[in-house]
DNA sequence: TAGTGGTCTAGACCACACT
DNA sequence: GTGTGGTCTAGACCACTAC
C-alpha cells in the first residue's frame, strides 16, 4: 500500500486514516491476509500508534478487520448471515454442528428484568446455556430462562444440571407448542463469560437479541442471546438471508 | 460517589472502572444528571484521563451515558424501543412527528451492492432520503432505493427532486402493494452525512437495517436505514415492544 | 472567556501466541 | 525468546457550547 502522506484537512486523522486503510483493504489485500503490525503501520502513516489503533478499531467495528493479540491483524471475511426469525425452535438442535448446542443448565433466580417479563417473582427458573455454531465458529451465546411452571412434566430423574438437563428442558419446552415470539435487538458489550465462549475480549461489541416465547396466553420462556457484532449479520423475514453484506455497499459510497 | 480506590486485580483498569461507574450510576445518579468532568473523574479514581475515557466509552456503547462536546457527560434514559417489523409501510407518514419524514429525493445510480439486490445495472434509481423521529428525536436516517421501473406512473410534472418528489415516490410505491419483506441487521459506523442527521459524530455506532421490499415476484425497493445504536432498541414481532431493556438486566448479573 | 469532551503524541509495560 | 496486540500514562492542543 506504500507510504502514504496524510494531507492536512479539517477532519480527524484517525477518520481519514480509516478511509485510506479501507480503500487499501479493497484494492491491495485478500481475505485472511495479515497486515503489517501496528508499530510499522503507524510509522508508515506518520502518526502515533494510538491514532492508528483508533482507525483499526473503527474498521474492526465495521467487520473489515480481525485483530488477535499475539498474532496480528487480518482482513476479515464478509459477515456471515445468521437467521434469527424463522425455525428458531428446532429446539432439539437439528443438523449437528449447524445450530444451537446445549452447554449447561442450572436452576436459579432470574435477574429482575427477566423475572418481570416472565411474571415470576423470586422463584427460581431453569437457566439453559446454549452456544450457536455456524461454519465451525461460535457466533452466539444464549441464556434461556424457563420457569418451572412452563415445563411441569420435567422428569426429576434426569440430571439436575448439565447438558443432559438442558436437553430435557428443551424437549419439554418443545412439547409445549409455542404460539408466538416477540423480539428486540440492541447493541451491547460482551460480559466476561459470553466473551470467553465467543473467543472475544470482555467488552467486545455484541448484538443482544431478547426473545419472548408465548404459550397459552403467557410468556413461557425468555431468551437473551448475544451475537458477535463483528462477524454476524442478523437476518429476519420470510426468505433467506440477503446475499450481499452492507459492508460491501459502504465501501462504495465512502462519503467520509 | 466518593473517592474510590481501585484495588489491584488481574483485570484491566478500565473494565473494573466501568463496573464501578455502572454501579454508581444505578445507585447515585438520576437520568439526565450531569457527571463530574473527565479530568475530575480521572483524578478521583487515580487513573489517566485516557483510561477513564475508555470506561466511559464502554458505558456509552451500552446506552448508559451520553456525552456531548462542550457540554458534559449525562446519564442516558433507557433506550427507546422502535418498531421495525410491522406497519413499516405507512409510507405516507402517518401521525405527524411519530414516523418517517421525507427529506429529499434525487435520481442517481445505486451503489453496486444495492444494484445487485435490485437487479438493476448502471441504470439510475430514485433515492429517497428519510428521517425517523421518535419523541422529538431523530433516531434513524434512511436511504430508500426505488428503481424507475417500480414506479412507472410517477408523474414527470412533479418536482424532479426534493421532499415533494420524495412524497410522490412514496405514494407510487405504496400503490404498488408490497408483498413481503426481507431484513437484516448489523453493526456499522455512521457515515458523515448520517451522523449529522442523527446529531452524532462520524463513526458513531449504528444499527444498519437493510430491507428488501418485494412486489410481483421481484425486488421493488431496497432500504438502508441506520439507527442510533446508543439510544435505540429495535423491536420485531407480533406484539408491541418489550417494556424492559436489556441494560437493566445486565446491571443485575455483572459477572465482570 | 471558561469549561467541556475530542484528538493526538511518545513513550512504557503487560498478556498472549507462536516457535 | 520474540513479536503481536492490549493497556496505561502524562502530558498537549483543538472544537465546541454556554455564559
Amino acid at each position: 500500500m506504500g507510504t502514504t502522506q496524510l494531507e492536512s484537512v479539517q477532519e480527524p486523522k484517525y477518520w481519514h486514516l480509516r478511509t485510506v486503510l479501507s480503500e487499501a483493504l479493497d484494492s491491495d489485500f485478500a481475505v485472511g491476509e495479515i497486515l503489517p503490525n501496528e508499530r510499522d503501520l503507524a510509522a508508515r502513516f506518520g502518526v502515533a500508534r494510538a491514532t492508528l489503533r483508533q482507525a483499526l478499531e473503527q474498521l474492526e467495528l465495521e467487520g473489515r478487520l480481525q485483530r488477535r493479540r499475539g498474532v496480528g491483524t487480518t482482513v476479515a471475511p464478509p459477515r456471515v448471515g445468521v437467521a434469527v426469525s424463522t425455525a428458531q425452535h428446532e429446539w432439539t438442535g437439528g443438523v449437528s454442528g449447524e445450530a444451537w448446542q446445549p452447554v449447561d443448565c442450572v436452576s436459579e433466580v432470574a435477574p429482575t428484568a427477566v423475572a418481570a417479563m416472565l411474571r415470576t417473582g423470586g422463584e427460581p427458573v431453569h437457566v439453559v446455556r446454549r452456544i450457536r455454531v455456524t461454519h465451525g465458529q461460535a457466533v452466539a451465546a444464549e441464556l434461556l430462562y424457563v420457569p418451572a411452571s412452563s415445563v411441569p412434566d420435567l422428569s426429576a430423574i434426569d440430571a439436575p444440571s448439565g447438558p443432559v438437563r438442558a436437553r430435557s428442558v428443551m424437549r419439554e419446552l418443545h412439547r409445549l407448542g409455542l404460539e408466538g415470539q416477540d423480539r428486540t435487538v440492541e447493541l451491547g458489550s460482551a460480559r466476561a463469560d459470553d466473551a470467553k465462549e465467543l473467543d472475544r475480549l470482555p467488552g467486545a461489541p455484541v448484538l443482544v437479541v431478547t426473545t419472548r416465547y408465548f404459550a397459552s396466553g403467557g410468556t413461557a420462556a425468555v431468551s437473551v442471546a448475544t451475537y458477535r457484532a463483528d462477524t454476524c449479520r442478523l437476518t429476519f423475514g420470510d426468505s433467506g438471508a440477503l446475499e450481499i453484506s452492507h459492508d460491501e455497499q459502504q465501501q462504495e459510497r465512502q462519503a467520509s
